[in-house]
DNA sequence: CTTGCACCTCTAGTTACTAGAGAGATTACA
DNA sequence: TGTAATCTCTCTAGTAACTAGAGGTGCAAG
């Protein structure tokens, strides 16, 4: 049996991290020692890295609870968990096709601004124009997160 | 003048972020109409634009705070603002690669997940086999932002 | 046996908003 | 001019996914 410290260096995820999991049901409540300390054995750590690796590949928490009510029915179709990463990979390519245009557009503001003066700084200056706005106005997006 | 829901067109921001934005001191206080409603002229527009491209590329509010502050004061070297932008376009850099790599996961992940059952799926056994682990454990990231 | 680290609970803070309630202001039309 | 529809106001609370800190207890090593 691991306590929490030895859990968390075993699976990758910070001691108050598997404490959040377990308070909002990711993770089942732990037994405890005498003295009211958690104890883990294989089956929550291998719960633990499965939670880990989803969190990595970007999957929401929300997704990861799916996928973990998925695997506790092993002789179901496939499907549903091929829909949820069908779904997280859609989610990434878009993420990925922003973020390219996203340095493209950086690159050309730091080519443009040469060590001169900020009066004249491409960097603030193609922020504040409109003129230069290839954004999509109606659907300027919210923020979405993603594994660094 | 513009109330805040032209502005809020006319900026493509939503009238509840503008009024988040003047709360957390990022645009100025607004005039009020005899009604007391917020009234917003030229430059509070142009700010706003501002703000809301340098969203769209990723960066931080802090840094947008940054870059207002330095474009409140023209005449000094451009160095600053071009530090902020180089870091940036280093963190879209990085966030780029790492959605490349667990691209490519999802697709394994889903090219190998054809119709079976639960037990044979791959996205779940992926996600919780650490024998196929890569990441790396010590540095496992926590959650960063990006614009969607 | 005591020192010191790991663990406990609880609250509050983070980022960048979003949602909703309940009330007042403005505008558009009849 | 009246009134109905649409803004707008403030305020509180909620979201994701944690992180940080206070104040207190358990446990293992020297």
């Amino acid at each position: 049996m691991l306590t929490i410290g030895k859990l968390s260096d075993a699976a990758g995820v910070k001691v108050p991290t598997i404490r959040y999991y377990e308070e909002i049901g990711l993770l089942p409540e732990a037994e405890r020692s005498a003295g009211n300390q958690r104890l883990y054995g294989q089956k929550a750590q291998e719960r633990l890295t499965f939670i880990r690796h989803a969190r990595e590949l970007g999957f929401p928490l929300d997704a990861i609870r799916d996928l973990l009510s998925l695997s506790d029915r092993p002789n179901q179709s496939c499907a549903a968990a091929d829909a949820i990463a069908s779904a997280q990979l859609a989610a990434v390519e878009a993420r990925i096709a922003r973020l390219v245009a996203l340095k493209a557009e950086l690159e050309r503001m730091l080519v443009q601004c040469a060590g001169g003066v900020i009066a004249d700084c491409r960097v603030i200056e193609v922020l504040g124009d409109h003129t230069k706005c290839h954004a999509d106005h109606a659907h300027a997006g919210h923020l979405i997160e993603v594994a660094g």
